[in-house]
DNA sequence: CTTATCCAGTAAAGCGGTTAACTGACTTTT
DNA sequence: AAAAGTCAGTTAACCGCTTTACTGGATAAG
């Protein structure tokens, strides 16, 4: 690979003008700025981005940071990570998703190392650790969700506060009254305090007490199995249940077959919303899912904006830290109807 | 962050002592490696990833090449790319998936810039330009995959055509005579091409006819809708359909459920085999799909071993290019029975 | 006609490491 | 006892690019 002294050779002139012409640094008279820019053609030249970070300390990626292993990328997270990655293109930064297997001390690696310029961290729990490294570090970052305390936290979330509420606005909407929530149950596995989770068990309950109805959640194990022993679960507290919120595709298939399995019909005995969802998803199971779909294009695109501005120093230092909330859009489809007489 | 200078004159050595003691280059006495070590922990000091692979020309990174925004991530690539890069960990290397957005210039950054030392590619067609590019820059690479010549392609692959000859043993092991084949239609898509369609659909018409059966094969749309219309047009040709071979899950679970609709139950009408897939998928359905499971953690095991042998220069300069092909292994559930009589 | 300003371009000092060649003291060989 | 090895460490030349300070000629101002 030709190096930036080969051309500055080449075109008669010093390296750091090839410099100035490849950054656009410094004005450079147009007949020079010719002659470099036909040397660069005629030798193949390419940028080593890494002697360009080493000293210019800024090496324009950023780090889609995943806890490998555990969660497997759903196609809510990917259609994130794939509109953060096209906004980070556009915006000139490369987007990669880097699963950390190793835990901290590799993170701290590559941070301090500056090969990266800035870190997305996604998977939030309510207290997480990598938040607090990340400050520490003085890392650049955004968080795609929230920590309980997000006084110092940049983050873009989805809004499952007004999520709940507004599935519980159509569900009652519908007449329902007797409602279950279905959550998979994460105690004791390494998601453990996993935020959206939280926030929508506390809301569902909160607003149900103040809809002046009875909460009625069961968690359940993983995948659909675990859905499926979550409607048995759920008709034995309370047979006469109308409608259920989930919050997992996963657990809603298993769930509506479950709930088909103990002879309830969806929608006509039993109404389901998958919250969080995906239209794609929803279009998996018999019948077609009613959805509230997470809103992963704009949060990609928001978050990587949001760091890039950061990055970028577009943001005065003192700026207020960008709180970005989106709520999930209803998609009625066919797990819903009105509430049975 | 500390740097090594600033190890070095704590310690009161040299530069390169403390590079040696990082790197384990050259015997260090165990009485300076003390103090150097001492040194170290007490300056929290970091190695400069990018300084080094500047110096070194080597990063240790690889980059897991994927073709953004075309065909999500699906749970088999997943748990490739999570075993690739627990993998690589444990050799010390970083794996990371690399949406490439721009198209192959980008690619030729990141290499001819010395950011990633080699590369895996995934989703490989039969026909790839991307291989090319990569022996034309001369990149260690590895393709989870196969292009129809492979004379000089390291790859590690699905054995797609034993798989599929497997699958067809067990079918007409339990009877069945009469045996369709479901695909995705990928022509006029960005996938058209893709490598394991055409392998599965040859080695399918091959074997029925060898069988001295009728392969009756049929492309659907995408999705769970385009696997419900696939029940739809198989029963139209071929009424007496009993078993079904189908390639993807998404068209596997409209599949199943086209054939509720058409009044055929699942097993007992028709057997359903769900091949390139995984249990988890499998267990989504009702009933749970007998599926070929895809080796996606043997793969991505081994790719990166071998692409890291080739890195370290431990393969020997004229060894044989890594031709590793693993069939799917069957596994038997709710979905599959002998044929009716 | 000076002196001050511009301007395009250059020289050179890093950025933070790696590594080949070298040094000097001490141990073996013959 | 002289020649030849060992061995732990050091020196310094890179790796390829960015960026600040500087140069010298052309133009504008006084």
């Amino acid at each position: 690979m030709a190096t930036m002294q080969e051309v500055a050779t080449r075109a008669g002139v010093s390296i750091a003008t090839v410099s100035f012409v490849v950054n656009g640094t410094k004005r450079v008279s147009p007949a020079t700025r010719e002659r470099v820019t036909a040397a660069m053609a005629e030798l193949g030249f390419r940028n080593n981005v890494v002697a360009r970070a080493l000293a210019s300390k800024r090496t324009r990626i950023i780090a889609l940071l995943h806890p490998a292993l555990e969660h497997r990328l759903g196609s809510t997270s990917m259609k994130f990570f794939m509109s953060a990655a096209n906004r980070a293109s556009e915006l000139g930064y490369h987007l990669v998703l880097w699963p950390v297997v190793t835990g901290p001390d590799e993170l701290r690696d590559l941070l301090s190392g500056g090969l990266v310029d800035g870190v997305v961290v996604m998977e939030v729990k309510m207290e997480d650790s990598r938040i607090e490294r990340l400050t520490d570090l003085r890392v650049p970052f955004i968080s795609i969700g929230r920590t309980a305390d997000t006084t110092h936290l940049p983050f873009v979330d989805i809004d499952f506060e007004k999520t709940m509420e507004d599935g519980l606005d159509y569900l009652t909407g519908l007449g329902h009254r007797r409602i279950g929530l279905v959550i998979e149950d994460l105690e004791g596995t390494s998601m453990a305090g996993y935020a959206p989770h939280i926030r929508s068990e506390r809301t569902f309950r909160e607003s149900m007490t103040r809809r002046g109805l009875l909460p009625h959640v069961v968690t359940c194990g993983p995948g659909a199995a675990g859905g499926r022993q979550a409607a048995a679960d759920l008709l034995a507290t309370e047979p006469d249940i109308s409608a259920v919120i989930v919050m997992k595709d996963d657990s809603a298939f298993g769930l509506v077959r479950g709930l088909s399995t103990a002879g309830r019909r969806v929608p006509d005995d039993v109404s389901v919303l998958s919250i969080a969802s995906s239209d794609e998803a929803g279009a998996q199971s018999e019948p077609v899912l009613s959805t509230m779909n997470a809103p992963g294009h704009e949060l990609g695109k928001l978050a990587v904006e949001a760091l890039i501005e950061q990055l970028d120093g577009a943001a005065a230092p003192d700026a207020e830290l960008p709180h970005l909330l989106l709520p999930c859009l209803l998609h009625v489809a066919g797990s819903t109807a009105p509430a049975p007489a």
